[in-house]
DNA sequence: ACTTGCTCTGACCGATCGGTCAGTGTCTGA
DNA sequence: TCAGACACTGACCGATCGGTCAGAGCAAGT
């Protein structure tokens, strides 16, 4: 009787998943209905909730990339502490940054909110950790305030630079937090002629 | 007859602004509902919308200071040009970003689909002028990176910093905006000893 | 031909959203 | 004393949210 959506190709678990991408990174997560993804996918909400346990499975499964390496990340600095810390946390974040930053910009600032929820309970920890690590050996308010404002930049900005090849934008942002983030005053006795050393 | 709920004072225009910028801050603007700033209030939701036209009324309202400085920051910018517009630029949105951090960090990164909205539609074209004059003369794809990535780092993380007083905060921003933003290759004939010039 | 299992549908659920409305208590000036 | 403005209420509206459900369509196995 009813034909008019008859189903010749099944919707792939993935083909969903892709369009909930899609969606997320325009509209946001709460933004964004399982209309709106059906809609996308060009089936029913009802076939979307048949693949994906709930919306929230959906965003879970879009993150366990990027939560993965970002729990590896936190592993690598644990075991670190000083400048060693502070490099391999920012350098981290860049790759991750660079390499999730579909994952990454569609969540849009939602960040507080969803890591709110205990699935992601975790990743605020980790966050915390990161910066602290990023903030360095120096410890200070400034420290502070550049090691945030850095990890929220790239992580809000690195979004905006879909034309950017990961090749060339890995650098630039490696650039960025090695003129961003506060060492600790040269050591040696050195003129302090300009602010471009370090590994 | 009904008692239970006497108004003893009446709930002024700028106490339940104040709520509603409390429960913005903490929960977003898509994540806050007419009934929790009424909550937070201790009246009635329908009292909310007394006061005020709606929800968007209410979000125009607390976002009409910082928008009038923005709009004027962007007059003042668009007088000029190379390294003077960089410089106004930065420091200019650094005096908005930490005279109206409260006002920005309750917008939780929730600036993409806000200024989607026609209210709010000439902040976009302003943001874009903003990144362009703290691209500076410079105009490549690096120092482009370097002025989203700082305008989006402090507008996102300004909001962490309530424990920090503005006369500390001011400056600590200023510094980070200083060592992020790409400056022209020194202009005067000048062996380039290092990576930082290319157009 | 019949069964089974997978994919997917429209209809439906309760909750919550922003917003409207008629009415009610309180205060104030005439 | 009383009319009117003001501040506010609970009830209610249609829309939309995430999610459930019984069953239809179809392919493959027997």
């Amino acid at each position: 009787m009813l034909e008019r959506m008859i189903r010749r190709t099944p919707r792939t678990h993935g083909e969903i998943l892709a369009a909930a991408a899609r969606r997320f990174a325009v509209t946001g997560y709460k933004g964004t209905s399982l209309q709106d993804i059906a809609r996308e996918v060009g089936c029913s909400k009802a076939a979307v909730l048949y693949h994906f346990a709930g919306k929230e499975a959906l965003l879970a499964e879009l993150m366990a990339g990027p939560i993965a390496v970002l729990r590896e990340l936190d592993e690598r600095i644990s075991a670190l502490t000083g400048t060693a810390a502070q490099r391999v946390a920012a350098e981290g974040f860049v790759d991750l940054a660079v390499r999730f930053r579909g994952e990454i910009a569609l969540l849009r600032g939602e960040f507080p909110e969803l890591l709110a929820q205990p699935a992601f309970a975790h990743i605020q920890r980790i966050s915390e950790r990161l910066i602290e690590a990023m903030t360095g050996p120096d410890g200070g308010q400034d420290a502070r305030v550049a090691a945030l404002v850095l990890l929220a930049g790239i992580a809000e900005g690195c979004g905006a630079f879909a034309d950017i090849p990961d090749e060339e934008l890995r650098p630039a942002l490696l650039a960025i937090a090695q003129r961003v983030l506060v060492t600790p005053a040269p050591p040696p006795p050195r003129p302090p002629l300009d602010h471009q050393h370090q590994d």
